[in-house]
RNA sequence: GGCGCCUUGGCCGAGUGGUUAGGCAGCGGCCUGCAAAGCCGUUUACAGCGGUUCGAAUCCGCUAGGCGCCUCCA
């Protein structure tokens, strides 16, 4: 299996099987519940690992919990740590529920600061950090391959930040702030005194605090590569350390249409996407775009997504043709291919259509679809009410045939007529 | 100003030199008491201009348009 790899530009031959293939995918920011476009990389690590371990490999996600920002801080003044912890019940209860199961692990940076902390000191040791007053910085200057994953040119850089009095570079970055009390309650003890650490250093600290400092794959959005991921390959790096070997950048959603769109922005969030589409249509949604490219949630593609749903749940009430296992080398093949899902997508669209079922629940499973393949089963009121419209049919009362398909139809049923008997499916 | 990505038929989206991708929607038909589901058929695209080649959606150049990032956004 090959991925891309945005680091080398190109796409990097996965070890054999069984690997190990240890991935890292940057989580979100708790501070508000998380919008649709934060459920891609956790629904691309996870489908990554699923497919991984269908192929024999050893593979495990680890997917971090961001909850020391800025952002949590400006959310919620004085009360910053108890939304981070409900924030964070709100993601795991969010992307629990599109089904496809939990990361191995879910560090968070307040449980790792200890790890964070033994890292900066070590980077002080070797002069690739220096504190100031109370502050501690990277200092990019001591690590030439600086920009090389993001292809930045550092003397191009733009300045966004404040610059400040205590760096040496204004390129350098934050490893540890010193604690601010008007806008931050949270802080911990450190050899530099009160504060908490910067953004990036939390990653490279926890990966490698599970990991090691060498792991297969690091994932994440595409607006992640600078600064963020190449502040992570510096500190780790400069360290001496390999850390990851293959960098997988999906891409973002877009947003489009005004009728979703609220006051602010136009986002939904992933509660609100799966209460109003169902979990099995927006995994269907991630599913047609490629995971590098750039994909439009909106109320079209949205509802394309489901009517493919519909198409491939349909394939269920047809009959199924002999357990011809051949088809699984190109569906294999497609999702080999740097996991191209849209490809993988068109081979279970040939399985529904041709009637190769087996194949299909196989194939729908990778993605955590195997419910598409289950028929919810009608209660008896509804069978009752089926039942009455049969006798109705063949005594050739079709008024009365009518009036039940319209009974069954508002209690939320569609009634099929098929030549031996009828489907009763949810609507 | 810098780094990078993209542009395929009504919509989504495969395709990296020469054979129908696929789906959704539409239209026609079969099936059905009527529907639905399914099946069959159907609208033949590759931003524009130029170049390389026997041959380009696929390679090169230019132009136009869109997008991401540039110190804390997945």
């Amino acid at each position: 299996m090959r991925l891309y790899d945005t680091y080398t530009r190109s796409l990097v031959e996965l070890p054999p099987p069984p690997g190990p293939v240890r991935m890292y995918f940057c989580g979100p920011t708790v501070y508000a519940r998380a919008h649709i476009g934060n459920a891609r990389p956790f629904v691309v690590g996870m489908w990554l690992r699923s497919w991984l371990r269908a192929n024999g490999y050893d593979a495990t996600l680890v997917h971090n919990i961001t909850d020391i920002n800025d952002k949590i801080y400006d959310a919620a003044p004085g009360a910053s740590a108890e939304l981070a912890e409900r924030a964070t019940a709100w993601y795991l209860e969010d992307t629990g529920d599109l089904g496809l199961g939990m990361p191995d692990h879910l560090p968070k940076a307040t449980e790792s600061v200890p790890q964070i902390i033994g890292f900066i000191e070590e980077l002080i040791e070797s002069g690739h950090a220096y504190a100031a007053d109370g502050d501690v910085y990277f200092r990019v200057a001591s690590f030439p391959e600086y920009g090389r994953l993001s292809g930045q040119r550092p003397d191009q850089v733009e300045q966004g930040e404040e610059p400040s009095a205590l760096k040496e570079d204004p390129r350098d970055f934050a490893l540890w702030k010193a604690n601010k009390p008007k806008t931050e309650d949270t802080w911990w003890n450190s050899p530099w005194g009160r504060g908490r650490p910067g953004w990036h250093i939390e990653c490279s600290a926890m990966a490698e605090d599970i990991y090691g400092p060498a792991f297969e794959v690091h994932g994440g959005g595409l607006d992640l590569v600078f600064p963020h991921h190449e502040n992570e390959v510096a500190q780790s790096r400069a360290l001496g350390h390999p850390f990851a070997q293959i960098w997988a950048h999906n891409g973002m959603l877009r947003f489009t249409g005004e009728k979703m769109s609220k006051s602010v922005g136009n986002v939904e969030t992933i509660r609100e996407s799966i209460d109003r589409w169902g979990r099995e249509a927006v995994l269907v949604f991630f599913l047609t775009a490629s995971w590098r490219k750039p994909i439009d949630y909106s109320e079209e593609t949205m509802t394309q997504a489901a009517a493919r749903l519909d198409t491939l749940r349909n394939a269920f009430t047809l009959q199924a043709t002999d357990g011809d296992e051949r088809g699984w080398d190109a569906f294999a093949a497609a999702l080999d291919d740097d996991f191209d899902t849209p490809a993988a997508l068109a081979v279970l669209h040939d399985w529904a259509s041709s009637g190769r079922l087996d194949l299909l629940r196989r194939g729908l499973a990778v993605f955590g679809l195997e419910s598409v393949a289950e028929r919810a089963a009608a209660p008896d009121e509804i069978v009752a009410l089926a039942e009455e419209r049969v006798t109705a049919r063949v005594e050739r009362d079709f008024e009365r045939a009518d009036r039940l398909r319209e009974e069954l139809a508002s209690a939320g049923w569609q009634m099929r007529d098929r030549q031996d008997g009828y489907d009763l499916v949810p609507l």
